[in-house]
DNA sequence: CGCGGCTTTGATGTTCATCAAGTAAAGTGG
DNA sequence: CCACTTTACTTGATGAACATCAAAGCCGCG
């Protein structure tokens, strides 16, 4: 007798209670069976755009950005995100390619499941369906509000939208390592690389902010929220 | 016996190919009768922003405008809109309330199902669900590439993109009627309604388009491609 | 230690919004 | 149907916001 029967790491999971909570343990135990992790680090590519989508992927820790170039060989930003907000998201049930390229901005480990059986799930579990089809929309809402809260700003609207953005949802501190260049945060805010460090420096001055190189301590949040939102 | 059974009016809608064709005919008929035709005039709100969501909508005529009021009070219009993309898409499944208005900008049609009739639906049928994801998807895929695209161009790039948006998607014809007006415009790619009546201006004087009053001809498009992609 | 990339700052010019004033067009009430 | 009011459109002038360019400092890495 199989006593000893290997508990599947996926039930443990806390993916599970996002998509995954309408399965039961058999079908966990197959998606288990089914499953890769893939360990990517800092700067590493994860999803190339154009390439052909064969997999349903999401990021189980780290950090990553979602990213395209436009005609002109500049890159642009669309956001970035923490794990539990799909890496392959979006495009994986519209489009046989990918829209975007994705990149790890921390060390980051991806699970990655064939999405053949993904579908499969989805056709035949439609509490499987409901989920993922809701928390799909909610990543894309996100998005799409994400972007028009930016376009709105000026200048400096849009470098203490970003600030927040990193102490409130990325990190849940008032101290942080910037995980991109000064240039990522320009080419995500959509302003040249020059007036993102100037306008940096200006809070600075201001004793809003201080700067340590890549490290950043948000001293004086109120008025950054103001800042923000008046921008 | 009943002979004369009334076709369901559903039965042979052109939306029925795109999101309703893995449903059999009783689903169809069982739709139908869930199903109520309402019409907008030009300038009626179809959904308010807010607004709590019990309907899942589509347009079945018409021309429709996405937009939503920023916290200074202007309007920020994300989409312009032909049957075929839902009316009440995006939010529908993942939040409780319309996170964007609707409003028709040419008379339009609505087609109204109650949404709990869609969620039963989606979840016995797991082709539809597909489907509908699917459906979904491309739409959300669409309004971002759109934005990032719109983003990325300077004003008179932006004001070419929208002529070819009108000329290409919207109206299929090189002449055609503005549906919204120069502030409209402005709301949508961003930029002030001086700057698009002058930039408009400035192409009439290339005579890149004819405009009088509210009707445009496009006269060289091609001309009108290049400075939308070098913008 | 020296090379290359990222960062910083100042100077300059372009792009764009804003303001103002005038004209055309479209409602509105008598 | 016409005078009146309001709203949309148009153009020029001005200044603010922002990009670009250039030069110098910093830092990590071979």
């Amino acid at each position: 007798m199989n006593e000893k029967k290997k508990p599947c790491v996926c039930a443990n999971c806390d993916f599970r209670d996002i998509v995954f909570s309408y399965l039961d343990d058999p079908s966990i135990e197959e998606l288990c069976n089914n499953k890769e992790e893939q360990s990517f680090r800092k700067g590493e590519i994860i999803n190339h755009e154009g390439e052909k989508i064969t997999n349903f992927k999401y990021l189980k820790s780290g950090l990553v950005k979602l990213y395209r170039r436009t005609s002109n060989g500049e890159e642009q930003v669309i956001t970035i995100t923490r794990p539990f907000e799909f890496v392959s998201n979006m495009s994986i049930f519209s489009e046989e390619r990918y829209q975007y390229s994705v990149s790890a901005l921390e060390d980051s480990v991806v699970c990655i499941v064939k999405l053949d059986f993904i579908k499969e799930l989805f056709l035949k579990n439609g509490g499987f369906a409901m989920g993922l089809l809701t928390k799909i929309s909610r990543i894309n809402d996100k998005i799409i509000s994400q972007t028009l809260d930016i376009r709105q700003k000026n200048l400096v609207g849009r470098v203490a939208f970003v600030l927040l953005y990193f102490t409130k949802e990325i990190y849940n501190s008032r101290v942080f390592d910037l995980p991109v260049s000064r240039k990522e945060i320009a080419d995500y805010i959509g302003m040249s690389t020059a007036n993102v460090i100037r306008t940096l420096s200006d809070f600075k001055r201001e004793e809003i902010i201080r700067v340590f190189g890549k490290t950043i301590e948000v001293v004086d949040i109120d008025k950054l929220e103001i800042i923000s939102k008046r921008g």
